[in-house]
DNA sequence: TTATTATTTAACGTATACGTAAAGTAACTC
DNA sequence: GAGTTACTTTACGTATACGTTAAATAATAA
């Protein structure tokens, strides 16, 4: 109905199979509603596949997507905790920042393909 | 002696197996010269392997990997393959300009997180 | 009511990227 | 010349990320 959806509309939307969706549910990477058997997506829950490909779309794992989902939903009233997920956010950056100079060089690198092909034409 | 290394001074400087480093050449991504029957690498060797494990952070597969190193190698002598090779070269690098676009987004998202988690403590 | 469609769980199959013995060879080391 | 070191090939094992039947159930259409 309203903001919600089943799995064939949000595998549709998103060009994968509804058994990835489930795959992903087994993995704990989301947990829609059921009605009866059937599983219910609310647009928080289709916000949080957006977030899976995305994730996948930048190389990581589901563990490590899964981690970084954790990262949105844990309440920040243990101390020690807080600090885990700190560290986390930090240690996460800091790969995405080296992957931003991996993809800048290898841009440069493809570039410089490009003009030596070019080049002989 | 000179520029050359064998198997497991390449996985010690990568800090990778040389199972791994086997593995590569049987996927056909390097191909180092033989003496007797031990594996003798180049720096042209190295450098192969320094872009395969930049493809890998990047979250390339190997056959990935193998296409975009391939676009070093072809000659472009015949037009036909000049023209897919531009075509692969133009389709990786949408592909690495979407993965900017993904880092930057989750990149101001960990920021937010980060923000939120402070403004608690 | 019967048939079709949509979804479910369960389970086995598959591709990728290696890890991990096992068994052999070749070159130094004592 | 027997042992250790450094490799080698061969082959089976494993984790990840799903694909692919199969069998059951529930809702909708004819």
């Amino acid at each position: 109905m309203d903001g919600l959806f089943s799995i064939n509309e949000l595998a549709e939307a998103f060009d994968i199979s509804a058994r990835a969706i489930r795959f992903y549910e087994d993995k704990g990477l989301i947990a829609p509603e059921r009605v009866g058997s059937r599983r219910v997506y609310t647009k928080r829950d289709r916000g949080r596949l957006q977030l899976i490909l995305r994730g996948k779309r930048l190389g990581f794992s589901l563990a490590e997507i899964r981690e970084y989902l954790d990262m949105y939903d844990q309440d920040p009233t243990q101390q020690a905790q807080t600090r885990l997920l700190l560290e986390k956010v930090s240690e996460r950056r800091m790969q995405l920042e080296q992957q931003m100079i991996d993809i800048q060089d290898t841009l440069a690198d493809l570039e410089d393909i490009e003009t030596q092909i070019k080049a002989r034409l």
